[in-house]
DNA sequence: AGTCCACAGGAAGGGCAGGCGA
DNA sequence: TCGCCTGCCCTTCCTGTGGACT
């Protein structure tokens, strides 16, 4: 079919969606459902800025898909509202410390704020101290009351430690004119406890948890959203009871019912149907958890996936062999696969100390499991095993095989 | 109870890319 | 341009570990 012959097709094809960017994760409703508490309690921490006064910091404990992040920006933006019309300053940041590149270091970190208080500093080069009194220099030079929210906080900590933490809570006793307050925003519920004692006591912070969204909640969500994101009557009563069940299996996720919904919505429109069924779900279900996957493995850097590429060779072979049941990957028949994957593509190998970092990394991508086990004499190591669905790992071995494959 | 294996994982340092100031 | 500094990725070296075996 000619191109042009595609898009008009799809011009005249009727959709079911009225506004997709409703049933985004990332989208803030009028009204936040199921969590009035939760928003109340936000709100009733922060208030004190109204009246110029600093806030305590706040933690928000969750698991994911909750609405923490939602709810943070949301009460923010109403923040933002009343105090322009009162004449205050005040300026929230929103900072994901899980973007690789982006928020995974302290440097990076203080890079990134500054760049959302419009500054940019180089990527590399300069020393973090520098990036320290640039950010306390910029925070400093009117009055303003700076909010920090930090989401995914536990994912920086694992990796730098609460040192950051401990400074951006220090920097309120040198600065003159402003203030800033921290929005700390965690699935690990433990978060707090695993901090130094000098840290915790510099926070003086204020903890909210948020609990997992239960089937009926989800499903009073998914229908409010497809009310304006949807056409009326497209979507079957049994369809969003299916997205609400199996998010509410998945600890309650709203973003993961979200997307549900919207995926199938797509994969009706793509099939030409008016109306989303429990069919389009599951195969919503299906091409979200594999493009999920795939879309991981690609932003890889090259040694990743080919200790990945060696892991599912390693699997391919048992499962030809037959022997999948008894024969168990460990480390160290990872690396020999490594070594031979390097050896046939002319790849620099690298070190077992350092496979054995990057197939952590692998395991907290959840692309696969890696258990620590321990083999009495025979050694302590881990045993690795692929967690992506067939699926995935047909599309993900052909695109690794087109890379590594010889 | 002691030994031993195959690593896990921490610490220190080297090499590299990139920025800064003279 | 050059020396010096930084963060980051990686290697090297090392100690620690759980449980089967002796």
């Amino acid at each position: 079919m000619e191109i042009k012959n595609i898009f008009s097709q799809y011009v005249q094809k009727q959709s079911v969606f009225t506004d997709k960017r409703t049933l985004s994760s990332n989208f803030i409703p009028d009204k936040i459902q199921h969590r009035d508490e939760e928003i109340q309690l936000l709100s009733t921490i922060i208030a004190p800025v109204l009246k110029g006064f600093n806030s305590n910091n706040i933690f928000i404990y969750g698991t994911c898909g909750t609405g923490k992040t939602i709810c943070a920006k949301y009460v923010l933006g109403q923040l933002v509202e009343i105090l322009g019309t009162h004449g205050r300053d005040v300026r929230p940041i929103y900072i994901n410390c899980k973007m690789k590149k982006v928020a995974d270091t302290e440097y990076r970190l203080f890079a990134q704020l500054l760049k959302e208080m419009g500054e940019l500093v180089p990527d590399t080069g300069l020393p973090t101290d520098v990036l320290y009194r640039k950010f306390f220099g910029n925070i400093d030079s009117k009055k303003q009351e700076i909010i920090i929210v930090l989401d995914e906080i536990d994912t920086l900590f694992k990796k730098i430690g609460d040192d950051f933490l401990y400074n951006l809570t220090r920097i309120n006793t040198e600065l003159k004119q402003s203030h800033i307050m921290i929005i700390g925003i965690t699935n690990d519920v433990s978060f707090r406890d695993n901090l130094d004692t000098r840290v915790k006591s510099s926070l003086s912070e204020e903890e909210i948890i948020f609990k997992p969204y239960n089937a009926s909640q989800l499903k009073d969500i998914l229908t409010e959203r497809s009310l304006t994101g949807f056409v009326y009557g497209s979507v079957g009563d049994s369809a969003l009871s299916k997205c609400a069940a199996l998010a509410a299996q998945e600890h309650g996720d709203a973003r993961r019912a979200l997307d549900l919904l919207r995926v199938a919505g797509e994969t009706a429109d793509r099939l030409g149907e008016p109306i989303v069924t429990e069919k389009h779900v599951d195969m919503a279900e299906y091409k979200i958890d594999t493009d999920r996957m795939v879309e991981t493995v690609k932003s890889q850097p090259t040694q990743s996936q080919v200790v990945l590429y060696s892991i599912i060779k390693l699997h391919e072979k048992a499962v030809q062999q037959k022997q999948w049941s008894d024969k168990r990957m460990l480390t160290g028949d990872v690396f020999d696969s490594y070594g031979a994957i390097c050896t046939n593509t002319g790849l620099k190998p690298l070190t077992q100390r350092r496979i054995s970092d990057l197939i952590a990394e692998l395991d907290m991508l959840g692309i696969i499991t890696a258990k620590v086990i321990s083999n009495g004499r025979y050694g302590r190591t881990r045993e690795i095993s692929l967690a992506i669905n067939e699926n995935a790992m047909q599309k993900i071995s052909a695109l690794l095989n087109e890379r590594f494959g010889i």
